[in-house]
DNA sequence: ACATTAGCCGGAGACACTCTCCGAATCGTG
DNA sequence: CACGATTCGGAGAGTGTCTCCGGCTAATGT
């Protein structure tokens, strides 16, 4: 998935910073959410701040590649959800629930992805764009079966899966609270016993 | 509401200079969002930094200045609400709907009150415990009547009227999206015709 | 009217972060 | 090993936050 569209292969120190910073900012990220400081990051590396910016031009440069380190492993999860899920309607519960978990890997992750969205001009919104079809096939095929509302769209259920992961970084947000925001996705708040 | 303690009456340029920012902040926000400079409002205000610091800490505490000009407003919309709504899950609906427009009064308003719910020490905390008391009336009525569901909790749903209008936020978000992610809160995207 | 003083104002400046630029250092190759 | 292409480093310009305190102003007493 790397673009290396002809030129010649990076010299062994680019690689190799390349890959020191990426290690460093995934803890910087990890500790102190999407927005901790970049040049501190290039200051923990060791290396001077314009090595960081010209190996990723931007902060959502940065998280695009350590986003894209993860694909493997969600497109794992999604086999792992097709071949567990007793129905269509599941099956997409547990994908956009495996879309909060991943939207939740940093603290403040939401908040670029949703940015992103329709700014082609970023490197997160090809991400973005993948896990939309992603989305898609799931929601067409519950759809199909009748588990999902028919006007119901991918692109929606995407954004709103970022907004239960952007609310479950609330302070006040335990476990339990997660859980049933990730639930008011599915079924609203409205009760079905209604007449 | 003004929590003028027992200390004298301001003087009457301090009084002028805080309204004055108070509307060129109005401005700016609706401008720019509220991640707007808060230097330039003082510019634009033609005073001094120190001053719209004195008057108003924080980002947040003029957010709530700003926020608490409206509450008239809301109490009026809620006792609408009270008179029109056909059934309590419909006021309910109607209440959430407006907690979700008053929340995108402002680009990037959702980020600080999110931040601010469980932080006591925010001046906009107390705003959000008020709308949360106002929401859980609202439910208590709804689930009462066998409208809402008895596992909702007021905390999330007003969490998640947040985070709705966080991800109207997006670029993408037209308002058909827009009050699809709404009715999606409500409704969720299961179908509810499956067996 | 004038003095007094508590309260208020202004904006320079310390500090933090982003991002650029280009001379110096390094890698890879013949 | 020498040379050219590539990469690095970090000073510094630009922007924004927030504080501090000398100087000014509004309110009050005489």
């Amino acid at each position: 998935m790397t673009t290396t569209h002809g030129g010649r292969a990076p010299r062994s120190d680019a690689r190799r910073n390349r890959q020191h910073l990426l290690d460093i900012a995934e803890q910087h990220f990890a500790e102190h959410g999407v927005s901790g400081s970049l040049d501190a990051i290039a200051k923990d590396a060791g290396l001077g701040a314009g090595t960081l910016y010209r190996h990723f031009p931007s902060r959502d440069a940065l998280l695009a590649a350590l986003l894209s380190a993860r694909d493997q492993e969600i497109g794992l999860r999604r086999e792992q959800i097709a071949s567990t899920a007793v129905d269509p309607g599941d099956a997409l519960d547990m994908w956009l629930n495996a879309l909060i978990d991943w939207a939740g890997a940093f603290d403040g992750l939401p908040d670029p992805l949703r940015a992103a969205m329709g700014e082609q001009a970023s490197p997160l919104a090809s991400t973005c764009e993948g896990y939309i079809t992603g989305t898609d096939e799931f929601l067409s095929r519950a759809q199909d079966a009748g588990f999902a509302r028919r006007d119901a769209r991918a692109r929606e259920l995407f954004l709103m899966a970022l907004a239960v992961s952007w609310a479950q970084g609330a302070a006040m947000a335990d476990s339990a609270s997660a859980t049933s925001m990730a639930e008011l996705l599915r079924s609203g708040w409205a009760n079905r016993t209604t007449v």
